[in-house]
DNA sequence: AAATCAGTCCGGTGGC
DNA sequence: TGCCACCGGACTGAT
């Protein structure tokens, strides 16, 4: 489950070998070809295949950067517009010079968008679960979830922002959990870096926002802003389907302390997992209050 | 009116 | 080995 860590690795990694680069061909996998046909908006989001082709055919990658957990391109024709991809559960990109070079199986068989550069090289988006996203956008507005996200955890204005939308009423008697892992409260923060979050500093999943003192929230927004910086120097985390764009896998899930195991790192307590927001969320009842 | 719930995009996985 | 329920980012639309 790619997140903000295992964003800005892929988003280092693409940056050097597509700025400047023009794209000279774009295909679209069958199966989204299929899927579209019946109606479905399967990873191509609010715009057709053939559209797609032709919008991206012919245009020049002039930025690649990461927010939050989206990838935003910056590509010209005529005129700049924005390439916004979401990586979902299983998207990863590959930079290959053939198709065949994609190292793994699983996910040469669900490769479904191919940019083909003008160096000849190819930029691959591989999707098994197919959750991930491709928009085009003339600007950022024209998808206005983006504008609400909250910004970079890195940013100064970062934990100011943080504090002011975890006290507001409606997060009010929220699960803690829930409130870091909404994107309006802080960017990039999916499961996994909550779950490491929230044990390290020894708060329970469930516990009401409003029952954590503005200084253990404090260090609650550092811990998690910590570990997303110490996952990106990791390489990111490999659950399953993580690969940066060379086929590698991260390092960063030898060092977890609480998710997906099943007794404490610290006690050895038996771990609980839990329901909050309709995701599993493990926990030690030991350590964690 | 706001909050909550279900639906949407799916293949892999684990239990029986 | 076959079936099937379950899982999940994040948005969208309905109740």
């Amino acid at each position: 489950m790619p997140e903000l860590p295992e964003v800005e690795g892929v988003v280092r990694q693409i940056r050097p070998v597509s700025i400047g680069k023009r794209i000279v061909s774009v295909d679209v996998s069958d199966t989204i070809r299929k899927s579209k046909q019946s109606g479905k908006e399967a990873i191509l989001k609010r715009i057709e295949a053939d559209d797609f082709q032709e919008r991206l055919t012919g245009s020049q990658i002039l930025a690649v950067e990461r927010r939050s957990k989206y990838i935003y391109m910056t590509m010209k024709n005529e005129q700049e517009f924005l390439l916004v991809n979401h990586l979902g559960m299983s998207g990863a990109w590959f930079f290959v010079d053939s198709l065949l070079a994609i190292p793994e199986d699983k996910f040469r068989r669900h490769v479904h968008v191919v940019l083909t550069l003008d160096d000849g090289n190819l930029l691959a988006f591989s999707d098994i679960r197919r959750f991930g996203e491709m928009r085009v956008l003339e600007t950022e507005a024209d998808f206005p979830p983006l504008l609400l996200m909250a910004p970079e955890p890195f940013a100064d204005e970062a934990l100011e922002w943080f504090l002011q939308q975890s006290g507001s009423p409606k997060f009010r008697n929220k699960p803690i959990k829930e409130v870091i892992m909404d994107g309006t409260v802080i960017s990039g923060c999916g499961n996994i870096y909550a779950t490491e979050a929230l044990f390290r500093m020894k708060i329970h999943p469930k516990r009401a926002a409003s029952r954590i003192s503005r200084k253990r929230k404090i260090e609650l927004f550092q811990a998690i802003a910590a570990i997303l910086l110490e996952s990106i120097d990791a390489g990111g985390s490999t659950i399953s389907d993580y690969r940066n764009i060379n086929g590698e896998s991260g390092s960063m899930q030898n060092r977890f302390g609480m998710y997906g195991k099943k007794v404490c790192t610290i006690c050895g307590t038996e771990t609980k997992t839990v329901k909050i927001a309709s995701r599993a969320s493990v926990y030690c009842p030991s350590c964690q209050k």
